[in-house]
Formats: structure tokens, C-alpha cells, sequence
DNA sequence: TCGCTAAAAATAGTATACAAAAATAAATCT
DNA sequence: AGATTTATTTTTGTATACTATTTTTAGCGA
């Protein structure tokens, strides 16, 4: 049952290891296929990713450390539904932090990190466009490529977390279709930081927040859906 | 084998589930007890413990996560070695997110807060005269308490994180009996807040961190010590 | 039909068993 | 002796087995 045993003659793809599943269930996450409150049983993830119990709960552990699910003891795994106020905390926490990466961005970006966040914002369009489910996960990718471009791995880090606990907090609160960036304000501080006008990147980044923010408002209706399903797209 | 069942006849103490295990490793490595490189063997901690890997298991991956302790495939479990450039972003994020409590702390801070705050350095000032333990482990809860106090979970509990991490930074590259943090200057924070004086308090808090990180400069001596010896004091 | 209790099924928590890899010890050769 | 292989032991990685808890279903009586 060694999942190296299990390759394929054609195409040497090794089978998900802990590590992908863990990157699949994220996705599926900040993709709102899985929705907050969602159930995730330990066997049948296991089963869908070819694992043991004891895989999936290690990762569940680890997602459960990183926000993203809430894990009640005997009752198992659920995707994360944060209440009002920590989604204010985390919220805060955020712009706090990409404060500090503006700040230090402005500084010391180069010209092809520039063109990068460009490329970026072009894909992000591109995926609005077409109502694709990446957009959503592109869109908070932008802010993570700016953490990361601030040379601060552990800031980063945390960013990484928060912007992904942002776009479970938009799913639970946030309107229906709302486009949680706006990709032109992306733009726009891009523009601001290729001036250097440190001013107007702190303004803009922060207005943009903001709105973010303001974004958390309408309760979305939990419909009904099967877990397996779902999970099929994101098993690979 | 059930860990109620082997409750003695005397105190009705319940033995160490996973958290007590938890706190306990965490204790230990942020007191320098364990020390940085340290390896942790599964099957030695399960057995000081008594509880299977299982449980070990979930632990180191759970302090893992919080960036206490190295996981190298296939090769164990060792108490983190942060690098120097690691070191630096840990004590960078962390300035940029105390700044943040004491501004929020200013303007909300109350006089039974400011009495406890008090209380802990007075606690941290006996602590150090007697040369304990718990005095490396106090001196970082000063600032842990500053950012519960601020009242935002998110934001605390990196602070906690990055805190811990510091301590053991301070193991690695710090002076060998160096005082991490001088107990007057957490005083000066103090009353710095009481008065409401925003500006002192930022200057004496950036300072502060600033000296603690100042001493993170010199290599500390690995001596071989016994792993089992020193959980001994942590099983409770 | 409704509510209650009891049995059954499903699911999580923990320990153990076994496989794979690494570390250590022993053996062999030059 | 010193170095290099080979065997042994130790330790980690994963699956499975078992227990405990929760949830669901079935049965029963008012």
C-alpha cells in the first residue's frame, strides 16, 4: 500500500502526500468550495486522498493551528466559522502588518518585482473575467507576493495566514458576489509603489483594507453539499 | 492503559493529556531547560509522559508549527535553530506588532491593568534576584500580558509566538547570562502608560526591544546533557 | 403522533503493529 | 590500525486495531 508503489506507468505523478492534501484542502478552503461550517470527517478525506486517518489528522491539526478549521473535541473538524470580533482582530492584525510591508517595501523594490506584480494583477483580471474560481485565491495571492517581496519571511508568513483567514471571513460575512478586491486598487498600488510615493501606497493600501473591511456585512446562506463531491476537483 | 486508571490514591492529579504535554515541552524549551539543537525523541518523551507516540506526535507537529522545534524528515524532532536572518524577521515582526499594542494600549488601558502589569515585574524583579528559572520565562509574559491587555486575540497570540521564539534565540546567539529583558525597563513601560505619555511609551518599548535584540550576538556552548534527566522536572 | 429510552451505527481518540529509513555496531579486508 | 562493508539496532512514518464518545435509528408507551 506504499503510494510510490501506485505510480502510473505514464506519467511518474506521485500520489498526494501529506503535503498536498494539506495544500488541496487549503484550496478548496479559500476557493469557497469548501464553506464554513462544512463538516470534514476524517475518513471520508482519507479515503478521497487515498491516506490513513492518521494522515488527515495531522494535517487537520495543522490547519486547525493555522485558523483555517475549528476542531471541537469528539465532534471532529469543520471549516473554520470565526465570530464577528475575530474577524475584526484578524482584520486589524492584517492591515497592521501590511503597513509595516508597504513601508518596507517602497524602499527597496525593483523594477522587475514591479513588472511581476503587474503580471500578477493581469492574471487576476484575466480570472475575473472568466469568473474563475482562482480569482478569489489570486486575488489574496497579490497581497502575499507584496509580503514576500518585503523580505521578511515570518511577516509573511502571518500574512499568508491572515489573508487566507480574510477570504473565509468574506464567505461567511461577506456579500454573495462581492469581488473581494477590487483588482484596479490593486493596480494602484502597484502604481504607487513604481513612483515610490510612499504616501500614497500607505493611502491607497489602507483605503483598499478598508473597504475589505466593509466588505463583512451580510450573513451567506449554507446551502447543502456533498463533501465528496466537492472534494473530487481538488484530490487531482 | 487508560491514563485516568493510573490516578494514585493520593491527589486525584490527572495525568498529562496532550496539552499539559504541550505546555510542559514549551516550558522547557523557553526556560532553557531544553536547549536549542536538543533532540527529541518520540519514544522517549511518550514513555516520560506516559502516552503513545500518537500523542508525542501531534505535539512536536503542533510546536513545530508555532516554530519551537525543527522537524527533519525521517530524522527527528530537534529544538529549533533559528538562523541569524530568521532571528532578525522574528525580532522585526514582532517590534512592528508591539508598536501596534502599545498605541492601543495607551488609549484603553485601565488602573487595575496597570496595577497587574505591577504586580508581574514585581514578581519578575524576586524571580531574578533568586536566580529562578521562571525568570527568562517571566520576563517574556510581561510582553505577553501587554498584548492581551490591547485586546486583540490575533495580534496576541503572534506576540506569544514571537516572543517564545525570542527566548530562544536568545539561548542561541545571546550573551550567556545575560538579562533578556531588564526589569526596570519594563517598569519604565509601565509607568510610561500610566501616564498616558503615548510618545515615552513607544520610545522606552522600541528601545527595549531594540537592547534585547542587541544581545542577540554571541555563540552559546552545546554541552551533552540527557534528555531524560531534564524532562524529569516538566512530567509534573 | 409525539416524546422517551434503548439499541445500533458512525465517528473521533489513542495505542499498537509493521514497514522504511537512519544510526550504530560488528566484521572484513587491505 | 584504519577504512569500508555488512549486519544489527534504533527511530521515524504510516496503517490498522481497538476503545470511547457521539449521532442516528428503532422500539415502545402514553
Amino acid at each position: 500500500m506504499n503510494e510510490q508503489t501506485l505510480t502510473t506507468g505514464k506519467k511518474r505523478q506521485r500520489l498526494p502526500s501529506s503535503n498536498t492534501m494539506y495544500e488541496a484542502l487549503r484550496r478548496a478552503i479559500i476557493e469557497r468550495a469548501l464553506r464554513p461550517g462544512d463538516k470534514l470527517p476524517e475518513d471520508v478525506i482519507g479515503d478521497r486522498f487515498g491516506v490513513s486517518r492518521t494522515i488527515v489528522r495531522s494535517v487537520l491539526g495543522r490547519l486547525h493551528g493555522e485558523g483555517l478549521i475549528d476542531l471541537k473535541p469528539n465532534r471532529g473538524a469543520t471549516v473554520a466559522q470565526p465570530t464577528l470580533e475575530e474577524a475584526y482582530d484578524i482584520f486589524e492584525t492584517r492591515r497592521s502588518l501590511e503597513r509595516d510591508v508597504v513601508r518596507r517595501l517602497v524602499e527597496r523594490i525593483t523594477p522587475a518585482e514591479i513588472k511581476r506584480l503587474k503580471d500578477h494583477v493581469a492574471r487576476e483580471e484575466t480570472a475575473r473575467t472568466q469568473d474563475s474560481p482562482d480569482s478569489i485565491r489570486l486575488a489574496g495571492e497579490f497581497h502575499i507576493l507584496l509580503a514576500e517581496m518585503a523580505g521578511n519571511a515570518v511577516t509573511a508568513r502571518y500574512v499568508n495566514e491572515l489573508v487566507s483567514r480574510c477570504s473565509l471571513i468574506l464567505a461567511l460575512y461577506g456579500r454573495p458576489h462581492s469581488s473581494d478586491c477590487a483588482v484596479n486598487e490593486h493596480l494602484e498600488i502597484v502604481a504607487a509603489l513604481q513612483k515610490g510615493d510612499s504616501e500614497r501606497a500607505f493611502a491607497v493600501m489602507d483605503h483598499h483594507l478598508e473597504a475589505v473591511t466593509e466588505r463583512a456585512l451580510l450573513t451567506s446562506s449554507n446551502h447543502q453539499r456533498d463533501i465528496r463531491s466537492i472534494l473530487d476537483d481538488y484530490v487531482k
